[in-house]
RNA sequence: GUGGACGUAGCUCAAUGGCAGAGCACCUGAUUGUGGUUCAGGCGGUUGAGGGUUCGAGCCCCUUCGUCCACCCCA
């Protein structure tokens, strides 16, 4: 027969089994054992949802890397993230449940990425999601849930970073910013950072062509006295847009000017509005990024960032609520039990999901070949809910961990041990292979994992067989045993062997088995 | 989306342009009912696919598909 081809598994898409299998269960039932008895009650969400969900909120590099398909006249996405899959159900379903709502989950998730190392295309989140509780307080629980179920995973030497989306929300507020340059800067603090200013103004005119024109107009403009125009100009840019447009159109009429194209006299002043504030922002790009420099440099202990970050809005006269609400934070994590980890505040850390609305943190780990992974991600999203239908504003927050992330942190770092202990019945001929199925039956009862060898293979090679699969005894039965209604108990490890009763057989399994495991 | 590396047996990899190989794994056997070693044998390939150069291509050239790694972003 001619062989035909293979057929590959998709990119990105792992087979899990064997020794990594029960290592993978073994993390998500610790994990949904300490999500429990935290009261955090599990729910199982469909795999697929309407596209529609994840275009809401999530922002744009969530929505491109989205597995999504149309079907039968429907858009049907696989779900990239947990997060809003679980406020869908609560606005559909449990609105009427008493809050704060805890609830857990665990399963698969789609990317569309290129994949790489610790980084596949389909792989699991496990997480938790604390609805209708705010404040500093349901913050803390968060980092403490996700710092100690680390540390019951046997994962000490962590990194925990904490931010605040509205630290760098209300620097950039205070400047007035377009809408798309600002979320722009929002987006790339941490290139800023990373790779330095020249590079972010590189990738900054793609999306603003005129950046050095504007930048230039803006110096020569602030250097001189405004003229007579600049003074209504100025005027109009402090106004919000309802307010200019309502002036413009005034002023037009007052002078019974009719503007004379085939556009809507509305589209004409929203661009001369649009016109009029745009020159202003090569100049406030320039004090965004000097600031946004300057915050940036603002991460490490909690006590030191924050001091920093209180002087900085001093500085710029800004709001200081986050920077009081971090601070809380951080001081009832104390309350619950310090983290093993270590702990650092950020001030320019930024997230890419763009729901987020407070609290930010991300939990990172380095193994001793100092290659880092991030394994835990999560924050505050107060508005979510409503974003998504739900009938009040209610507060919300999570996080979740990357399953096949914290094994290979556990892999690197203890190797646990992940053997079980089993039992191999051996019959000697194929008349013994009933009997060796009893015994196998009996063994399983007892909650023994037991393999019968029932494909006639020699005595010889199904030893050698258990061997190989470390099997921990073997248990053999031939034709004297079964008229002594005995059966061999061989202990693989120790190579010595005894006679046993067959009714008794189950309990001295048991017995070798917990004394060597 | 951008950049780099690589596709040869189930796995890890060899092979100046000259008969496609090794180790491991798997199967069988080495006095009839006893496993980590050893020995003998066996199975296993359209060298990712397609085209070109050449007397001759796993190797050189082009195309294509795939994989891995890094960037971006994230768990």
């Amino acid at each position: 027969m001619a062989t035909a081809d293979k057929i590959a598994a998709l990119r990105g898409m792992r087979d899990v089994y064997s020794a990594e299998h029960s290592a993978r269960r073994r993390v998500e039932s610790a994990l949904a054992q300490h999500f429990q008895l935290h009261s955090y009650a599990p729910v199982d969400l469909p795999i697929l949802e309407n596209t529609e969900l994840y275009l809401r909120k999530s922002g744009e590099d969530i929505a491109a890397r989205l597995y999504e398909f149309q079907f039968k006249s429907r858009r049907i996405a696989l779900r990239p993230e947990l997060t809003a899959s679980v406020i869908r159900a609560y606005v559909e379903q449990l609105q009427d449940d008493p809050l704060p709502l805890r609830l857990q989950y665990n399963g698969p998730v789609f990317r569309y990425e290129k994949p790489q190392l610790h980084r596949y295309r389909q792989f699991s989140l496990c997480g938790v999601e604390l609805i209708g509780a705010a404040g500093p307080l349901a913050d803390a629980e968060l980092l403490h849930l996700a710092c100690s179920g680390l540390e019951r995973l046997g994962i000490h030497d962590y990194e925990l970073r904490i931010g605040h989306t509205q630290v760098l929300q209300t620097l950039l507020d205070k400047l007035a910013l377009r809408y798309q340059l600002r979320s722009f800067l929002l987006r790339n603090m941490e290139n800023l950072r990373k790779r330095g200013r020249a590079q972010l103004v590189d990738s900054l005119r793609a999306i603003y062509p005129d950046y050095d024109a504007a930048a230039a107009v803006g110096r020569a403009d602030a250097g001189q006295p405004a003229g007579d125009g600049q003074q209504l100009i100025n005027l109009l840019r402090d106004m919000s847009d309802d307010e200019a447009h309502q002036a413009i159109t005034d002023f037009l009429r007052s002078l019974s000017i009719r503007i004379d194209t085939n556009r809507d006299e509305g589209e004409v002043i929203d661009r001369l509005l649009h016109k009029i504030r745009e020159d202003q922002q090569g100049p406030k790009l320039h004090v965004a990024l000097d600031r946004m420099q300057r915050l940036g440099e603002l991460a490490g202990a909690p006590e030191d960032a924050l001091e920093g970050a209180y002087a900085l809005a001093d500085e710029f006269e800004l709001d200081t609520d986050a920077l009081a609400d971090l601070e809380k934070t951080i001081d009832a994590l104390k309350d619950f039990g310090a983290p093993s980890g270590q702990i650092q505040l950020d001030m320019g850390l930024s997230r890419g999901l763009h729901y987020y609305t407070g609290l930010i943190f991300e939990i990172h780990y380095s193994s001793k070949d100092a290659e880092t992974v991030q394994l835990c991600g999560g924050g505050r999203y107060d508005n979510l809910v409503s974003s998504l239908g739900g009938a009040n504003a209610t507060a919300a927050a999570g996080f979740s961990f990357g399953v096949e992330r914290l094994l290979s942190a556990l892999k690197s770092d203890a190797g646990i041990s992940l053997n079980q202990p089993s039992v191999s019945v051996i019959p000697v001929q194929t008349e013994d292979i009933a009997a060796c199925l009893a015994i196998a039956a009996a063994l399983r009862k007892k909650k023994i994992v037991t393999e019968a060898m029932t494909d006639g293979r020699s005595l010889r090679r199904a030893l050698k067989y258990a061997d190989r699969r470390g099997a921990a005894l073997a248990i053999i039965i031939g034709e004297a045993e079964r008229e002594a209604g005995q059966a061999i108990l061989r202990d693989m490890r120790s190579h010595r062997e005894r006679q046993v009763p067959l009714d008794v057989l189950p309990a001295e399994v048991g017995a070798l088995l917990g004394e060597g495991g």
